[in-house]
DNA sequence: ACAGGATTTGGACGGTTGTCCTAAAAGATC
DNA sequence: GATCTTTTAGGACAACCGTCCAAATCCTGT
């Protein structure tokens, strides 16, 4: 029961919750509740509920930016590093079955509401976006990295949608494994097409 | 201003709130305004949301259905179908990159509130999923009909979802086009390998 | 013209929401 | 132990929600 601050659980149970039932489900009451405080006591640290929204997309974009940074160190090639990326969804398999992506039913959310926080998540998927972006660059792709980047991101996105709706891990599997092959053709293969301009010597560092 | 009938009205405006602004966050009002009657009147037609939801839905089914019925004549061979299905993210880019798709949304929203018409809204998932794979069983893919249907599905979802997230339908198009690539390297070639999945079948450029 | 059913109206109803306030409790400082 | 700040509790509040109803209105067949 020792827990750091009351504001630190404020912030980790909507999280939690807010992936869960969705942003606009989730009233301060399941919250309050959740953490076992007043409702009351609840205004004392957030003011909005829209303050407690930044608070945990600001929360996941620390989490996310950590965990990239841990891939970071520990994969020895962009290509182990791509490859954690797109192992996120089996280790998460059993939640994405059950509540899809936290990232992309946020954005998804928050976009139907016309939210005002919406850039915030969106820098969610931009953190992505960017790590990869790099790490195909490191591949030797930078002609197109950024649209493997998007293509990967899109894939893992669709993936977690469809689990989620038919309720199913094994096609997680599936689609994992072939985006692991599809990342395999992607090393060394300089983007196709002559109008990317001069392909570039393949650097092969760390 | 000569409209069919009141019911269609309704159904008519709930499914586009429903699309733009979700269905929780549509109100008995929001739809009453947006067919000029009066919220009390909504009551003589539908005694509960969860009623209207269901006429939705099943509105969807039947439009859905018409659509894929249509492809099937006017498609001359299966990939001339499957090209039609991967198509409507072009057709409809400009709904897609400001509210995701239709059926997408819907079955993530659902799957949250964990609502009880879940089941219903993935009929409409699941009827695109037999169409594909049927046509890709005509193709000569029946060994992997199914998994080709849902991978095809999810990257359509993924398409659509980051679309909606970086407001880009350029990215569209980029990866309709690779679509269509990869449509054209399913024809033919058989599923590989002894158990299943397209392992290295895909001639995936990129 | 009139009866009778179909349709529409506006508002009442409990309940819940996000927000906000005040007073009490707890903790820290001297 | 007294004083002051930080934290908590509980409830008030206005607005909105989905639901429901009784009365008024429209429409149709006779």
């Amino acid at each position: 029961m020792t827990s750091k601050s009351t504001r630190e659980d404020i912030v980790e149970a909507a999280d939690d919750l807010f992936y869960r039932q969705g942003f606009e489900h989730t009233s301060f009451s399941d919250i309050a509740d959740a953490v076992h405080i007043s409702r009351g006591n609840f205004y004392y640290y957030f003011k909005t509920k829209d303050e407690i929204l930044d608070a945990v997309i600001n929360e996941r974009l620390a989490d996310r930016r950590k965990m990239l940074e841990r891939w970071e160190v520990e994969g020895e090639t962009p290509e182990d590093r791509i490859r954690s990326f797109i192992h996120i969804l089996i280790t998460n398999r059993a939640d994405i079955k059950r509540y899809g992506c936290p990232i992309g039913t946020l954005c998804t959310e928050l976009a139907k509401l016309n939210h005002a926080s919406q850039g915030e998540a969106n820098k969610l998927f931009m953190l992505f976006r960017t790590w990869l972006r790099r790490q195909f660059t490191l591949l030797g792709r930078e002609a197109d990295a950024d649209e493997l980047a998007m293509h990967l991101l899109a894939r893992s996105q669709g993936v977690a949608t469809l689990a989620s709706a038919f309720r199913d891990e094994k096609f997680i599997k599936q689609e994992v494994e072939q985006m692991c092959d599809w990342l395999r053709s992607c090393v060394g293969h300089a983007a196709p097409g002559g109008h990317q301009g001069p392909r570039k010597a393949e650097r092969v560092r760390h």
